[in-house]
DNA sequence: CGTGCGATGTATCGGACCGATACATCGCGG
DNA sequence: CCGCGATGTATCGGTCCGATACATCGCACG
């Protein structure tokens, strides 16, 4: 899962791991806390040792003035190579399901500009089939076994089943847009039509300019 | 978590890990998905070592009868000891930040019916505490940092942020129950009033009735 | 003027947990 | 009688986390 999210993350730009944290954080924000620096720089050493990264010390800019002199141990910027590129591609073709458990459908759904519509649609069912098993299945624990539990277990039970039946509306409202063609945006029941036309519909492929 | 939980339902019945993996799943539906055997029995070798549980291989009822003759490989039915239950309530007097995270506020609320009110307050505050602390970070990338993502990253974060602010309403409604006395079934807006008299208030300490 | 503290930055280690896999027994329907 | 799905115990490799360590930089406060 962090290999995925490092291998997309980098396409946008190089980095260094603790931009490369921020980064991962942020987009990640709503699936989980924040990565690990014991995940992180162990997965990018793994990477790099893989040929899907290359590691290269700071170049001080304009270079050799300011030679050594307290060693200036620099910040180490990582660049994506042309197999990591494919490697990551290759990744969004398998998208078995180990993608539709709770972290591994975020990320990937993340990356979903750089996702061609055809496994967005498969990965969006995929999750949603998941979904439903784990609405049946605690269905299931409400109704046959309720009397065998006590009240804040069942009241939890009541609470993640209200939480499935969310998510399963909200993928149905995914699925039916991503089939109508474009814009991933949930239409917002409060607002009426709202200003919407220019913007969204991001065709595959690049997404962001790269350099300021 | 797993060995907090592990102790916690062994003090319902002793069982073996088969049992206690489906009581798990049952109980812990609405959190996780199912746990590993790879750390189930791992976990119960720690445990026995560690002397809050014991191990006894299966004996089969009135014995003697049929001894060896395929050697049946028993199954190994494990008990909580005296020890044991102090740990469980050491851990749960504990109950840090740790304690806060998806995963972990979920099996302790879990077993709140074997939680003293002061614990199980402190313990939804700290949650309710991190959730808001989620839902700011989530509302500052939605507000700050939103052109710098891509539609689907953005409604990823709408979606996260839904649940953070759904989730602390949760916790209102469960923190108010909770301080008012009794009840942790949170009052559904659909029907009124209800029969309810008789039935919840489990005030601490043991909770179902043992052998059937 | 220094000094301490919070942000930036790289890195390791032990441990928790998962997924795949292996293997053995039991009861039941075809 | 044979296979197959449920029951049942167990290990192995790998991913990821939490704690910890350490070094540099800029700035606010005494």
């Amino acid at each position: 899962m962090l290999e995925f999210a490092i291998l997309g993350l980098l396409q946008e730009a190089p980095m260094h791991g603790y931009e490369l944290r921020k980064e991962l954080t942020a987009k990640l924000g709503a699936i989980r806390a924040a990565i690990s620096y014991g995940s992180l720089y162990p997965t990018l050493r793994r990477l790099q040792a893989a040929g899907w990264i290359t590691e290269a010390a700071e170049t001080p800019a304009t270079a050799e003035e300011v030679p050594a002199l307290t060693s200036r141990r620099g910040r180490v910027v990582y660049t994506i190579t042309a197999e990591g590129k494919e490697r990551f591609a290759q990744l969004i073709a398998q998208a078995g399901p180990e993608t539709y458990d709770d972290t591994g459908f975020g990320v990937h759904f993340a990356f979903f500009a750089r996702t061609d519509q055809a496994t967005r649609l498969r990965i969006l069912e995929g999750r949603r089939r998941k979904i439903e098993e784990r609405r049946e299945g605690l269905r299931d624990v409400l109704g046959r076994a309720a009397e065998r539990l006590d009240a804040y277990t069942l009241e939890l039970q009541r609470h993640g089943l209200d939480a499935c039946e969310r998510e399963v509306r909200w993928l149905e409202e995914l699925i039916a847009n991503e089939r109508s063609g474009r814009a991933p945006t949930v239409p917002q029941p409060g607002t009426a039509g709202g200003r919407r036309d220019n913007d969204s519909p991001p065709p595959p492929g690049e997404s962001r300019k790269e350099r300021p």
